[in-house]
DNA sequence: CTGTTAGCGCCTTCAC
DNA sequence: GTGAAGGCGCTAACAG
């Protein structure tokens, strides 16, 4: 027993055909004595059909890849999009290839290599070029939580600035007219979105951004901190009554900061978080959020990519949008300001 | 141009012959003219090499799997995993596919369906079996994080006596004698160690283990959460002055109680987490607790792999041990009880 | 250094 | 229903 079994092997125990084995593997009909007689070949060898060869003479490898941005950011996202995709796609017999986005050479070639029949991105810029090349290609692609420019494909995303207004909507419920944004740069579409959501929903309610109030900066807790120390504390102006932030990592740095510089929420300062599932519960007090349907937007992408494969024709560019929902929690309250005046 | 472009278009291209376009692929010596047509024709056409005829030639896919618990759990952790290993395969040519355990039909099945080159693994003890039964096969595994009995082969683990034992040696420090566990079961090993740990760090310090403040359940942020009710509120028994959460969704349940329940930490109680880098700088007051290599972990792992890999006859069982290490917070202190007497 | 040839294991015509 | 033959794209012998 050098190799692994093969047909040869199946053949020789059981005498029968190489066609007729195949159309057992294959779904076709087979006598049913037969099937009996390669059954038991099968548990006696140990047998697995040998998927390279498989995919080699079919031309489709039952595989899709999935693309993130580098792990180091927004760790909860990225999980529950690999293991909603995985769930649906394996119990369709569709395994999943995982490659991280910004190494060179890109993540998107290393996938072709691997033949996936398709891609699930979420599009970290630096890959943008080799997407669209894969899109161009007739690969199907199904990006999620950030669209490119100039493609055109199937796409599952939050109505980001719903998600923006509905937190700003509370806070000038409250009584808050200085709110601040934490916020990604304009390189991404979906933190372009939401700083363009801030805009408009500030603007619905008659207040006027100040360009002062609004920070932009990397993804990272690193730069959350930043914002909120020198909204809070550097600054000669006035600091924000408020703060929206943008993304889970942001969330994490301002909230961070927030502890370290003993700011009161809400009392001094009220916050929302976004995506902030993971640590919502365990500030003081709990955060209030905007939550991201996470594992629905997996779930949808990997629906969406199914009924692609499924059907060659349908290539049009869908684009599935969701709306995320605030979590209630207790960090936001009426200005300090304002009190006095109720 | 019907399918992807193959040897045969680069031939037809280049008039060069099969074997030297192989070649060139292959890492081996071609002519310096002839090296330049092939890359020209190769970036006209898109050309990418398919890796299910190599993988078909080769026997060998360049695939691993990774086989992860239910993703509902502890998160970050496998994620790192996943990036760990991604990294450093991915550096090699090695793809990676993503499965999760405790699904049926097994998760190792559809691995091996998959002709994966080997399988690196956090073993959900609902898929022990099969794991035993792929490493009979002669399979390269590597375990992470839990071994399972009777299974030989490569691992990297924690110290997980060692890394609780630093935990109770910081509390007994501070004056601690009535310490609490909160901790999985034993159908996991390292959980058992863990608690193993907690058990011999308190008897070193001449502290008999109470049974009654040791609490074990599922690895879940609501049992933790549990526990702390139970252990605080419940009893009529004195409550413990100290708490160590033996993993993070039982340190983020903890936290999230004490929240909920208003106690305060470290006056009434000191609490250690593990695993809390994503939440200790948001806790008041910032959390003190065990920190896990898990980056490193990710990485012996694919290491291991390689080595394995590459080297066919180094089939030994190889066990990586690591240790945590304290990270400072301000959540734990002196007992109450005590500081009168200082 | 380059060209020719024979399969890797499977599936899909075709005949029977 | 079953049997025989060719080829998917690539690589590892060989020759030249």
């Amino acid at each position: 027993m050098s190799g692994s079994p093969t047909y040869v092997d199946i053949q020789e125990l059981t005498g029968l055909s190489l066609s007729t084995i195949s159309k057992y593997f294959n779904g076709g009909n087979v006598r049913e004595r037969n099937r009996i007689t390669i059954e038991d070949a099968v548990a006696r060898l140990g047998y697995q059909v040998n998927q390279h060869a498989r995919s080699l003479r079919a031309g489709r490898s039952s595989t899709v890849g999935v693309l993130l941005p580098d792990f180091g950011q927004s760790s909860a996202f990225h999980l529950s999009i690999i293991g909603g995709t995985e769930e649906i796609l394996r119990s369709r017999g569709i395994g999943l290839i995982v490659s991280t986005a910004g190494a060179r050479p890109s993540g998107v070639d290393f996938l072709r290599a691997r033949m996936v029949d398709g891609i699930i991105a979420v599009p970290d810029p630096r890959d943008e070029a080799e997407l669209k090349a894969a899109v161009a290609r007739d690969i199907p692609v199904v990006l999620i939580d950030r669209l490119i420019d100039d493609v055109d494909t199937d796409a599952v995303v939050l109505d980001n600035r719903h998600a923006v207004r509905i937190a700003v909507d509370a806070l000038v419920e409250q009584g808050h007219e200085r709110i601040a944004l934490i916020c990604g740069t304009d390189e991404i579409w979906a933190l372009r979105e939401r700083a363009a959501g801030f805009d408009e929903a500030l603007r619905a309610h008659g207040i006027t951004p100040r360009p002062r109030l609004i920070r932009r900066g990397p993804l990272t807790a690193e730069f959350g901190d930043l914002a909120v120390q020198s909204l809070m504390g550097g600054d000669e102006e006035i600091p924000p009554t408020a703060i929206v932030c943008a993304n889970d990592a942001l969330t994490r740095g301002a909230m961070g900061a927030v502890v370290r510089l003993g700011i009161h929420v809400p009392d001094t300062l009220s916050v929302i978080g976004f995506d902030a599932e993971e640590i919502a519960d365990v500030t003081t007090p709990p955060l209030h959020y905007v939550h991201q349907p996470t594992r629905q937007i997996a779930e949808e992408a990997a629906q969406l990519m199914i009924r692609t494969l499924n059907d060659e024709s349908a290539r049009s560019a869908r684009t599935v949008v969701l709306r995320a929902r605030l979590v209630a929690g207790r960090s936001i309250a009426a200005p300090s300001g304002t009190e006095p005046h109720a």
